[in-house]
DNA sequence: GTGAAAGCGCTAACAT
DNA sequence: ATGTTAGCGCTTTCAC
């Protein structure tokens, strides 16, 4: 790496200090410099072919123009569109996204986190909610910048960006009363994650609402927003609840489990047993049978968690105690996305 | 964020100069201090949970201990894995990776490249190689510690982690001459990249090992490994070569979109035309009908890469221009799966 | 074995 | 409008 150009060497083959070379190619400063210097300064750099370091850059303002993003499971297709959608918002403002999977272990998310701490990232967008989350209170308490996406707290604290959950489940439930469903299960998602939460209150609700008796509309937690545990957790149910005719999962992933547990013990989706998903990520259209399944709007999801973070960094550079604004919660609208996994039960319960 | 403490308020605590504080800090040099007083100052820092800013750091020693990671496409599930192997290794060794997706567009890839050059990355993993590929070009003439994954470059200039590409296509042809198939076309990639064209050699040479005529064994190139493009050339293809009774996709995406243009003239695989895809990706067992395809080993790609990038950034760790290595390629060994999407064909070619 | 001093590259007071 | 100076936090000579 023939060693790269400093902004000494922009200002001297400029004539200039290195301070008027800074202010010449800082875009906020420039105008407090003579135009011909500023031009002079310029042409220089591009000479030489100068970047400025962003190390020194850092150090010297404390800025990094960098964000931290920790996501639970990149193999999640979940997750990608919301990375999408944060490069895209930040990219425009100058910043750089740093990922970190932590892979759902918080050791890792720990380390990862703090490493990025280290970095002097100027905020984080945080996709690893748990409803108690000590990692979340330091942060706070700290003073820490951060933005939640999908997964929130249970003490609000941060700013939380995500989908209405509660209108998709209730979307889901409609649909399959519609259809004639009433024995109606829940595989929900995990007990420490809010999603789980809310999705799971709304099912709740929405079973009332269609009057359907608790009996027939059970819950059965999957130990993770994963296909295999989404598996187990549907031959539990199924066990316990042969006469179900419908299952709302937790999200598609759970979905997809309960369909290889259906097929698994002979029974046929949509025939015998209708299934919803939920997330509606990259290729559930390519299941068997296509999933229905409630449409998150992810890469939005991602763009607003970013422009919040980036209108609280704006507006508190020094990360100052001050007015700390109230944590906001933005939802943003769902849709029902109905394809081959969801028909009439076989038999009308009379 | 309550301000962090610094090494001279550890040093401070501990009684002692900095500069000890520092050295008894770092493993490498704590032996140089004597052992009461490292404790000394270990603890000071527990006490005051001091951790080293990693931005001064990395400006003083010109190392970061990060590494830029670029990427086509995040949505694509062939990255996601390959991402995680090279977290598992690096993280082992205190890198961190800083992730960046370029959506194959050569501007973002230019920007995001120099944003992480500017941040001071110890170097690169890179899978958005081209087979003529400028930013490359200019990077191995920079000296830049770089290593390849998945897709190389025409001139050989930096190592390259891949799958063993050629033996897949080849197991690929002979699992489908085996069945009987003697049409057999081959749906390549997009030209420009490496992969499409060791692949398209290799279904060459594995149709002229069976014996199989050129007239019956037409290639036509995708414009993307996506499913769309995918799907366009299929159409094109079966157009053109009616006769096929099998298809050997580029990657597993192309493969989908050939089911979907099989599906959309009302030709059914594999009873029509068998369809063999590459990768393996994840949820490739979903589709209608389950995938038979190539199985790439992608965590084991990304951890490989890592580890050769970590070695040959421990080997010259001022990236001096001495001694760069020749530019290996590394080949893992496929398998392939086989599912419900080849069978034999319906009329034998007699 | 430890302290003093220098300096990585940059920007932000404070001059002039 | 530009130059001077200082210093972000750290590590690494160089003294002693």
């Amino acid at each position: 790496m023939s060693s790269r150009a400093t902004i000494s060497d922009v200002a001297r083959l400029a004539g200039v200090h290195k301070a008027t070379a800074s202010r010449a190619l800082n875009p906020a400063t420039s105008s407090r410099v003579k135009a011909a210097t500023a031009r002079r300064v310029q042409q220089a750099a591009r000479q030489l072919g100068y970047t400025p370091n962003a190390v020194a850059r850092s150090l010297r303002t404390s800025r990094s123009f960098t964000v931290g993003v920790l996501l639970p499971d990149l193999t999640n297709p979940l997750f990608p569109p919301i990375v999408r959608g944060i490069e895209e918002v930040l990219s425009v403002q100058g910043y750089t996204a740093l990922l970190s999977n932590t892979d759902n272990d918080d050791d890792r998310e720990r380390a990862q986190f703090q490493a990025l701490v280290d970095r002097q990232v100027d905020g984080f967008i945080i996709a690893t909610g748990l409803r108690r989350h000590p990692l979340l209170e330091g942060a706070f308490k700290a003073g820490v910048p951060v933005v939640l996406v999908n997964r929130g707290t249970d003490k609000p604290m941060f700013p939380l960006v995500s989908g209405d959950d509660a209108t998709g489940v209730a979307l889901a439930v409609d649909h399959l009363a519609e259809l004639g469903h009433r024995a109606i299960a829940h595989l929900a998602g995990p007990p420490g994650l809010t999603t789980s939460l809310v999705r799971t209150r709304a099912f709740r609700q929405a079973s009332q609402a269609h009057a359907l008796p608790a009996e027939l509309t059970p819950v059965v937690a999957s130990a993770a927003y994963e296909e295999k545990a989404g598996a187990r957790a549907a031959e539990e149910l199924l066990d316990a609840h042969p006469e179900v005719t419908a299952i709302v999962a937790g999200n598609d992933l759970i979905a997809l489990g309960a369909l290889h547990a259906l097929r698994a013990r002979g029974l046929s989706c949509p025939q015998d047993v209708s299934v919803i998903g939920f997330n509606d990520m990259r290729f559930v259209d390519e299941f068997q049978p296509p999933l229905t399944s409630v449409r998150v709007p992810h890469q939005e999801l991602g763009a607003e968690a970013a422009r919040l973070l980036l209108e609280q960094l704006q507006s508190s550079p020094e990360r100052s105690h001050s007015r700390r604004p109230i944590p906001k919660i933005v939802m943003l609208p769902v849709r029902l996305v109905v394809r081959g996994s969801t028909a009439a039960p076989r038999t009308r319960t009379s």
